[in-house]
RNA sequence: UGCCGGAUUGUGUAAUGGUAGCACAGCAGACUCUGAAUCUGCUUGUCUAGGUUCAAAUCCUAGUCCGGCAGCCA
């Protein structure tokens, strides 16, 4: 097979698409102008896969001083709905791209496509065959045995002519004939074995209706409306590689405005996610997930809602690359560049997830007053935030442990802390419940350590965060993990056997009175703990936060060494 | 066993015949009012075997292994 991208390789900073582009660019083909397109099916909402596509064919486009088409793929109506067709333009337009020129769709090519079909029977490079799938099936042979010829495959141009309109016309049933292409039932390319290029179909199409009965074959759809659309380069999945003769074929064999060069790349995999539509419609369908936008989804829609900013998205993008090899990305690089963006942009702001009340027993009763704690270390334009304390407060259970190791810098008896941008505190005894359950700590601050630091020059190592129990805001927190306990799960006999039973757990606690009011998608980061996004979800009275994604956790591994990595 | 791709440290990705680099992860240390961030250091790699060359991840030959392809899905 003669290939174009063959010896292609990548030059410095470039990588081999980009690499493609720019020699072609240098060399003058196509006047020197890059028109590229994202062409997604709109049976499904995007994931984290196509971003990465997105990036690219945008990207380039960008980056060459091109344009980049969104063109909705809609050649097969039973499966394709507007609902996906909206999310897809939100999403794309989230992430921070724009297309040019209006929304396309293939659909709107319909009759043009009608008419190249004609065109490739009246050229005798086409035929009606009334083969049923299962015949076809077996002429058609298999990847290391030849097929055979179709009894129809030298039906006259003006029978086939004849039976295509009336296909269209509606006059079959389906399955009854297909528009083949008539290539080489010898070629080692099965693709290239005469394949189905329009099917009846009797489904209505979410824009054009019941208007047509017969469908183009993404096959014969694809490469067309890139060629009708000027495209020049049609980027897309590794898998479409073995398609890309027959791409030109039908190309070559049709008067269009221009041949777009097809360039292949290996999709996103991403260690403990699954990608595959088919597969996330499954997880959305049995209510395994609340929504295609449960945060715990690898959808744009999810990763908005759990907190995930676009730029976060684009710098993974940037970060894994774009190659021919097939590769398994750490989820971990991912959670590296969310972190990175939010540390950076997010306010800090305290909260206790699972609350145990401290009682500071040489606080005046009733008395309050004021800290001054920085929006955002990070970020000294923020400015500062002001955090009441008062005699109560509430700290999380996890920062206190009754029988310590020397190596917990934390709360517990007879130990002093340093409460996070207010005084030193030191546990004196514990109230227990019925149970034996520690319920409530009983402590003195020093007074002369206001602002956090100790007159006399002492050492504390520990820091942990508090909320005013007075002050304390009641809020639900989401604490998200991975949805998946493999590593690779579509890999697995059946992927709803690996789903981690704890990737949602939700807690009840407090949050610093700051964040009254925050708008749904206000990002925080939870100092100590992790960054959290508001959810829609929220009301009024009970603010919810979705945990994007914790912070790093030295101590966690220090209590309990390496599992297979937290999330 | 047919065709088309692919193979660089644990993971991802550079190096276009001339010092195998970067990021993530990991480990060790420094710093620290977030066990975060930041900073420093460290470990680990060219699939194999031949060949060409002063010099090979890169070029040639032969193999090995991995992925994709047999929808009237995209």
């Amino acid at each position: 097979m003669p290939s174009e991208n063959n010896g292609a390789r990548g030059g410095p900073g470039l990588d081999f698409v980009r690499a493609i582009v720019d020699a072609d660019v240098k060399s003058g083909r196509n006047g020197g102008k890059v028109v590229t397109r994202f062409p997604p099916e709109p049976n499904g909402y995007l994931h984290i896969g196509h971003a990465k596509a997105i990036c690219l064919d945008f990207g380039i486009a960008r980056e060459f001083g091109g344009r980049c088409h969104l063109r909705m793929d809609d050649t097969n109506p039973s499966k394709e709905d507007e609902e996906y067709v909206n999310a897809i333009q939100e999403d794309i337009r989230w992430l921070g791209f724009e297309w040019d020129g209006s929304l396309l769709y293939a659909s709107d090519y319909f009759p043009r496509l009608y008419e190249f079909a004609v065109a490739l029977i009246r050229a005798g490079k086409a035929y009606v065959c009334d083969l049923s799938q299962e015949e076809f099936k077996e002429y058609r042979g298999a990847p290391n045995k030849p097929g055979r010829e179709s009894p129809c495959r030298n039906r006259p141009a003006g029978e086939s002519l004849d039976l295509f309109r009336r296909m269209k016309d509606g006059e079959f049933e389906e399955g009854r004939y297909v528009l083949r292409a008539k290539i080489d039932m010898n070629s080692p390319n099965i693709h290239m074995r005469d394949p189905a290029i329009y099917r009846i179909k009797k489904a209505p199409h979410h824009r054009t209706g019941a208007a047509w009965v017969i469908y183009p074959m993404y096959d014969f759809a694809h490469c067309l409306s890139d060629a009708i659309e000027g495209i020049t380069h049609s980027i897309c999945t590794l898998e479409f590689e073995v398609h890309r003769p027959l791409y030109d074929w039908i190309i070559g064999q049709l008067d269009v405005p221009c041949h777009p060069r097809q360039i292949e790349f290996a999709r996103l995999n991403l260690s403990y996610t699954i990608m595959s539509k088919r597969m996330l419609q499954q997880l959305v369908n049995e209510k395994l997930v609340s929504g295609w936008d449960d945060p715990r989804m690898p959808t744009l829609a999810g990763m908005r809602r759990r907190g995930y900013t676009p730029g976060a998205i684009r710098n993974f993008s940037r970060t894994i690359g774009v190659t021919k090899f097939e590769s398994l990305t750490d989820v971990a690089l991912l959670e590296h560049c969310i972190r990175s963006d939010l540390n950076k942009t997010s306010p800090r702001v305290m909260g206790v997830i699972r609350p145990l009340k401290a009682v500071i027993e040489n606080y005046p009763e009733g008395r309050t007053e004021n800290f001054e704690a920085a929006v955002n270390p990070e970020d000294p334009s923020a400015g500062n935030r002001s955090v009441p304390f008062s005699r109560e407060i509430y700290i999380d259970r996890d920062d206190f442990m009754e029988n310590p190791p020397k190596s917990f810098f934390r709360l517990a008896p007879g130990r002093e802390v340093r409460l996070r941008s207010a005084c030193l505190l030191t546990c004196r005894d514990v109230v227990r419940n019925g149970r034996g359950e520690v319920v409530e700590l009983r402590c003195v601050y020093d007074p002369d350590s206001r602002g956090g630091h100790a007159p006399d020059g002492r050492k504390v190592k520990g820091t942990i965060h508090w909320v005013s129990a007075a002050h304390a805001l009641e809020a639900e927190f989401r604490l998200y993990d991975r949805l998946f306990n493999a590593e690779n799960p579509a890999a697995a006999e059946d992927f709803k056997d690996c789903l981690n039973p704890a990737s949602l757990q939700v807690a009840r606690g407090f949050v610093e009175p700051s964040v009254r009011g925050a708008a749904p998608g206000s990002r925080f980061q939870m100092e100590r703990t992790g960054y959290f996004c508001v959810d829609p979800d929220s009301t009024a009275e009970l603010p919810v936060f979705n945990r994007t994604v914790t912070l790093k956790d030295t101590w966690e591994k220090v209590r309990k060494p390496a599992p297979s990595a937290p999330g």
